[in-house]
DNA sequence: GGCTATGGCGCATCCGGTGCT
DNA sequence: CAGCACCGGATGCGCCATAGC
């Protein structure tokens, strides 16, 4: 059985389609009784608006497009989370799409495929530079909000303030008496590990203290382990920053096989409060990120943008965990 | 200025909307040269079919809707991960509706607002019971397929074999000379908990093996070792297999600060085989679910019902990965 | 065979028309 | 007779399908 269009409901409720449509959208000059005849109809036919055809008529489909590489990291599916119910929230339905690659082509088909489906706006998760660059020079008519760290001109954004959070997370360990702290790094061609870096660097700095190399590591608990097991070697310095909690879980690992106790002999903060991060051997320190925050916001620029309002830029300040991987210095 | 549609291709090549139309959708009869100038003036304009209008009138629109409860955790998230890409690789789109609640209202509401926006098929991730319960008695004309552990008839499910996985693990304990063995049980109001749990008391009735009572969390590493404090009260037993990996993190966490040693005196084999559980301390034995596969065969079922194929199930095999934290019983 | 005209898909919206006060 | 509240006819959104030339 075909469903019931609005020329049916009209039929039955003896009235134009127009008039339908008029009870449907909610428009004032309405008798009553006609109304509730209409809306009696649209109840014994099981009527549905077609959002479809509606969306053909209007030029509107109150849908938003994002756009992301689809790693099933924490960080990126909470923010995904909490954008999907803020739309919810807000009358909107989502488009996902994901791109198979980090090239410029693949994001630029991405949003373009969002862009025909008639999406009245996209998102962008932009976690890797490339895809940051590649979203930068987007032209399309439709409002954008990207989140990401690292900024962008003229274009909406939204971001947790991923140098504050590591300078947080260093500061932390100065304020423990550490003077010698190494960072492990996340993977260059990622935004947030350049931001925590800088962030790394200028608390540094501004107590004075040696600003040695960064280690390099692919986010992994892994790689994590593999630069603890270098580090286990040397063992010139009290604390270590970890650009996030996975790496610290390895390096942890790595300086209990060489025997260096955490927080005994060396401290670790690491960076996310995923949450397992609470249950680690010792329970972590770390930078917590509020992601369904970023959600909201998100979906916050969005409107804003649909409502014809200018791009504005939202940074959403981290904040400490304190546990148990920080002691203070010995020495 | 406003995109082109078929109209202004068409007088741009001279020739009518039809032929347009035909040359875009690969209409065979078609003189070479025509086609060439339309094309031409396809690329001159820039113009790009409008996904709406051919949802309209062909009533059908290369998407598909997904509904979920929208929990950021590894299994769902990795598992929304590979069906997206999925749905890109077969030309599909797909619109993502998350739920507030498991209430069965909800998630009808979730399917009808997909269905209302005209997705071709609906796929339901139900992890909870209820959530299973809502999606059984769905009645909706497009095709339906749904990701969970438990069945339903005449209905398309994909599944990981949650009862071979954990008799997998129980297996595997016992195999290493453990006889008794406690289960540290999730949620009864999800699916997969009990299936799992199913899995190990069938494993050791195989076995002739004494079937205690099993311990029950909530998924978390907290719940994990607020067991595992339990526990090491009352060390009547050798080994434990853990319905997550994040519970078996806070177990061993637990029984490392009473002093019992993971794999030492206790053996521990997890669920799930989340990238970190290969840096706990000790690494973790532990059960791997392919979610990329979980995702493409989703996707193939949906494209199934799509082509009009009966609907049918398919369940993937789990894999035991094999680390530290599983030694030889001593006992 | 190669192409054009016509008629929808389901809805919104401008505009013009009734009946009433 | 002016003015208002209410309703319906025609037209179009951008495309596809069918029949026709």
């Amino acid at each position: 059985m075909k469903p019931a269009n609005l020329h049916d409901v009209a039929r039955r409720a003896g009235v134009s389609h127009q008039t339908v449509s008029r009870v449907i959208n909610g428009h004032p000059s309405l008798r009553p009784d006609t109304r509730d005849r209409v809306l009696a109809a649209i109840a014994e036919l099981g009527y549905r608006p077609n959002a479809t055809a509606r969306a053909l008529a209007t030029r509107t489909s109150r849908t938003v497009g994002v756009v992301s590489s689809g790693d099933p990291n924490y960080g990126p599916s909470s923010t995904m989370s909490g954008f999907t119910s803020a739309c919810r929230d807000a009358g909107y339905a989502v488009q996902v799409a994901t791109v198979p690659a980090v090239d410029r082509a693949s994001w630029h088909a991405g949003v373009s495929d969002l862009v025909d489906r008639g999406v009245d706006g996209v998102v962008v998760v932009a976690a890797r530079v490339a895809e940051l660059a590649a979203a930068r020079d987007l032209t399309i008519n439709q409002p954008l909000v990207l989140v990401t760290s690292g900024s962008a001109p003229k274009i909406s954004t939204v971001s947790v303030d991923q140098v504050a959070g590591a300078a947080l997370a260093t500061q932390h360990l100065i304020d423990h008496g550490h003077r010698s702290i190494r960072y492990l790094a996340g993977p260059d061609d990622f935004n947030d590990a350049g931001a925590r870096l800088d962030g790394w660097q200028a608390a540094m700095a501004r107590a004075g203290l040696a600003v040695r190399p960064p280690l390099v590591g692919d986010w992994s608990a892994r790689a994590g382990y593999e630069l603890g097991v270098a580090l286990a070697d040397d063992l010139s310095f009290t604390g270590v920053v970890s650009g996030n909690d996975q790496m610290a879980l390895g390096l942890i690992h790595a300086l209990s096989d060489a025997g260096i106790s955490v927080p005994g002999d060396v401290s670790v903060v690491g960076f996310d409060d995923i949450p397992e991060a609470e249950h680690f051997l010792p329970p972590l320190t770390t930078i917590r990120q509020d992601f369904a925050e970023v959600g909201r916001q998100t979906m916050g620029l969005m409107l804003d943008l649909l409502a014809e309002h200018q791009p504005r830029s939202v940074s959403i300040p981290p904040q400490l965990i304190s546990r148990r991987s920080v002691a203070r210095s010995r020495v």
